[in-house]
DNA sequence: CTAATGACGAACT
DNA sequence: AAGTTCGCCATTA
């Protein structure tokens, strides 16, 4: 079986490499905790990558098994994108179910929740 | 080959 | 505080 993700054979100059790095960040989020796409990108040994982690995220196989939900944009919010359908509700609702607040402006206190290695 | 498009982000205005 | 501009870079048009 080839690795589960829908990228295109041709992906990236790094190679499969740079996908297990940023999954394997991702992994270790801890349960409650949030981490930034710029975060990953750089634990991942990716720094200013940060779309590419968006990119690895969005084309993931929906069966893989991965903390995504814990990923979220610098501003403290969900990345909401139309093209997601309703995707990223979910994400929010998996928050919430771990106990992260969301404010009236859809955001919640990024400094609080936000995992440091 | 050029241009636009992002699950992004920092710096400006 | 919120909107704009620019850098980023793989993919798509």
């Amino acid at each position: 079986m080839p690795p589960r993700r829908k990228l295109p054979a041709t992906a990236l100059p790094e190679g499969d490499a740079a996908v297990a790095a940023i999954c394997a960040v991702i992994r270790r989020i801890p349960k409650g905790w949030v981490a930034t796409y710029g975060q990953v990108a750089t634990m991942a040994g990716l720094p200013r990558r940060a779309r590419l982690v968006g990119y690895v995220l969005r084309h993931l196989d929906p069966a893989i098994q991965i903390p995504w939900h814990r990923v979220v944009n610098a501003k403290g919010e969900v990345s909401y994108t139309l093209s997601r359908n309703g995707g990223d509700d979910e994400q929010r609702r998996l928050l919430e179910e771990e106990g992260i607040l969301f404010n009236v402006g859809d955001r919640f206190a990024l400094e609080r929740y936000r995992w440091l290695d």
